[in-house]
DNA sequence: TTTCTCAATTGATAAATATCAAGTCAAATA
DNA sequence: TATTTGACTTGATATTTATCAATTGAGAAA
């Protein structure tokens, strides 16, 4: 890694509060680097030898079985993934792409195992991240079964929009093809999903959305803060 | 809590490797009660006050929105629920109740994580139980993603008849209107996917359920060991 | 034993979702 | 400009899953 990237790396919050020195133990054997879009970073079942953290750009994270395969999470800037894999010296669950132009930190594993061991303050930044990947999850999951598909594209349409500034346009934050199945449902079953939310105020142009019936939206989706709050 | 359980608890993983002090700091004041079956103990959205950890019996954790409900994990021993909650020290994102007559240990969350702060053995023995916690609901969401509700439910009884022996005949673990809705389907469809398995080899006889043909049974379950090991 | 209760099953039907096959449209390319 | 490409949409249909209603059956209570 760069020296002259150093600064940066070290404002972003789960650095921030560690030890220079094991700061600096960890980012001797790091790399940073760009990748284009497309470019598969991981694959799931392997092992976990670096933690991945998404500093620019947009990451993701999808699996497969079968031969179906499905989108599992997107990771914006900054977000870690494969946290717990790394952790627990395992392998990864899902696999990584990423879908933009993407500045990409990697930290071996064992560097991150050590690093814990070694500094309180980096252990409880690692302990607070993984606790919200784990209740980001369990929001996900909670979602997907408590929730019909308009539901859940109504809910998201909300939470990007609030993301947004909250002025009733939102852009959707990747294709549509990658949201239908990070929502749980068939590419065409999205279209039409939007079709059904028309009456509620929905109107789409390309990868813009207009809300322009919020009230009545939020009446069909019944948002919940303890499915669709990022941040509790 | 009463001097002559302190030792069975120290037996316990999470408590085994941590100090002699952080120990004693942490159980002054917790609590380790027997609960009868169908007690709530706690409800989402309320603060995290405690984290629990389940000694015997089996706690299930269940969320609802809208009118729905549904079971998102089961609890057994040794186990511990709401543990993100309390690190984040934030509200549960699930609900829990007994389901059998259990010993439930409670621990005042600002100790767990005063005792994390202090003591590094006992930060990394919760850091790899919250990882495995996150690494099972990832592998129940893309369970649930990516196979049929006959494919859950065949997997499910390979993955009990392994965790019970391997003798072809094992013991449903709960009844199955909670197996359902942990499956993700309605009660009814339960049994219906019992009925689809009958061709192979799946005989079900009230909570008891033989496997006679677990080749055939794995053809079409297609287990995969990033889905439903729970060890890895 | 008989009755009662409740979980579980079964049947009929409805709703949700997926799949397959065209078709549209806009941006990129020639 | 014409053409191609690929994402998206729409329609028709199939499959999966849920819902409602009725029935069964085993264990608990009388």
């Amino acid at each position: 890694m760069r020296l002259a990237d150093l600064p940066e790396v070290r404002a972003i919050h789960l650095f921030r509060s560690m030890e220079e020195e094991t700061f600096n133990s960890i980012f001797k054997a790091a790399y940073f680097q760009t990748f284009p879009e497309q470019v598969d970073l991981i694959e799931e079942g392997n092992p976990a030898d670096f933690l991945y953290v998404v500093v620019e750009g947009c990451v993701e994270l999808h699996a497969k079985a079968n031969g179906r395969e499905t989108t599992m999470a997107m990771v914006l800037p900054v977000g870690t993934f494969i946290l717990a894999a790394v952790l627990n010296d395992s392998v990864y669950l899902m696999s990584a792409r990423t879908c933009q132009k993407s500045r990409i930190l990697m930290i071996p594993s064992q560097d991150i195992r050590a690093a814990i061991e070694k500094d309180k303050a980096f252990a409880a930044a690692i302990i607070r991240e993984l606790a919200n990947c784990y209740r980001a999850v369990v929001k996900e999951h909670k979602g997907l079964k408590l929730r019909s598909a308009v539901e859940r594209l109504a809910n998201r349409l909300l939470r990007y929009n609030d993301a947004q500034g909250g002025s009733g346009s939102l852009l959707l934050p990747f294709d549509k093809r990658t949201l239908a199945s990070l929502l749980g449902m068939a590419p065409e079953n999205l279209s039409r999903a939007f079709n059904t939310l028309k009456p509620y105020g929905v109107v789409v142009d390309g990868s813009t959305v207009h809300l322009t019936d919020i009230k009545a939206l939020k009446m069909l989706a019944k948002p919940n803060s303890l499915i669709d709050d990022r941040v509790i």
